[in-house]
DNA sequence: AAATCAAGCAACCGCAATATT
DNA sequence: GAATATTGCGGTTGCTTGATT
């Protein structure tokens, strides 16, 4: 036996809503709130409408302080790091942004934000060649879980949309454009500036050794994975503030390097602060053209975080956490 | 001017998680 | 503990509008 119907669908209007109904809607709610209970509110209401609908009525449209129109580049800035970490957990992605939907990330991420990263201007109609690998515009669950690991992808050049990014302080440019990490605390604050993490940061270097297929096959990219789980304190199943447990997570993380040309690609990120299991992340590049020994004198200046190498794959992978 | 196409967005659907009985 | 109800989420659909042919 199937499962009962929310609402009598033959009694309830669907489609765009008309401005009579959202006032009704929210004239009702302002007196008398959601009283917990959607499925019974639109009947009380005086609507003939599903609660369902009512309730994206409400918490996309009508809800106080909702914030419609353009995103600002700060904005597109978390939900490129946020997506780039965590996937199309709209929602999570929503909470950051204050005002926004989940459904409106969704839309400007599909429609807007993720052909600006592929490189090519809302008004072109054809994309040109994209810079990401298709999985991780649409990171279907098998695309970046399949291997139950940690899965490196691997564009095929630059990573042109989050070229505007700021890159943190620690980052420093030389002459030759090679990029020298110093993750000093100037670094940690700038971090926590995009994401709401405050402990564990994760830096990852290159590594060259594919190891997993991706998901469809159909990409030239090349798929790096490692079998790896990730102790943190702060984790906790639950969203609210303040969960402690710690507990071991599946750490899903990027990583990009350049198959052609061999240049290294960086991702930098945070654990989680107990409203997701996953791992925060920065994204960004640059041509590292020091060794292993190096980076782990320059990135162990602070006691507290430890450093893992990734022997088995290559000497040129690490994580600093 | 009409037809076609594509982008943008609101809304729907189905499923999973959670709460309630 | 099981069954049922409700909520929340993410993927998808379909309508509207504007641009292009």
């Amino acid at each position: 036996m199937g499962r009962a119907p929310c609402c009598d669908k033959a009694n309830v209007k669907k489609g765009p809503w008309s401005p009579q109904e959202d006032s009704k809607l929210k004239d009702y709610i302002e007196k008398y709130g959601t009283g917990g209970n959607w499925i019974a509110l639109p009947q009380k209401a005086g609507l003939k409408r599903c609660g369902k609908s009512c309730r994206l009525r409400w918490l996309n449209y009508l809800r106080p302080n909702i914030k419609h129109g353009e995103f600002s580049d700060d904005e597109d800035r978390i939900i490129c790091s946020l997506f780039a970490s965590i996937g199309s957990r709209w929602s999570i992605i929503a909470a950051q942004l204050p005002g926004r939907t989940d459904n409106d990330i969704k839309n400007y991420w599909n429609t807007k934000l993720k052909k600006k990263l592929m490189g090519f201007s809302p008004s072109q109609r054809k994309p040109q060649q994209s810079h990401f690998p298709s999985s991780f515009l649409t990171p279907s669950a098998s695309s970046y879980r399949s291997c139950s690991n940690t899965t490196y992808y691997t564009p095929n050049r630059t990573f042109p949309g989050l070229e505007s990014l700021s890159l943190p302080s620690g980052l420093l440019h030389n002459n030759n454009s090679t990029t020298i990490f110093q993750p000093q605390e100037s670094l940690l604050s700038s971090m926590h500036t995009y994401h709401p993490v405050k402990d564990n940061l994760l830096i990852m270097f290159g590594g060259h050794e594919p190891s997993c297929s991706s998901s469809d096959g159909s990409s030239n990219q090349i798929t790096y994975g490692k079998e790896m789980e990730y102790d943190y304190a702060g984790a906790g199943a639950s969203a609210g503030a303040g969960a402690s447990a710690e507990q071991a997570v599946p750490l899903d993380s990027y990583f990009y390097n350049n198959g052609v040309e061999e240049s290294q690609k960086f991702m930098l990120g945070g654990s989680s602060n107990g409203w997701t299991e996953r791992q925060q992340g920065l994204w960004g590049e640059a041509s590292l053209d020091f060794g292993v020994e190096e980076i782990k004198q320059l990135v162990t200046t602070n006691s507290s975080s430890h450093f893992f190498f990734d022997e088995s794959k290559t000497q040129e992978k690490a994580m600093y956490y």
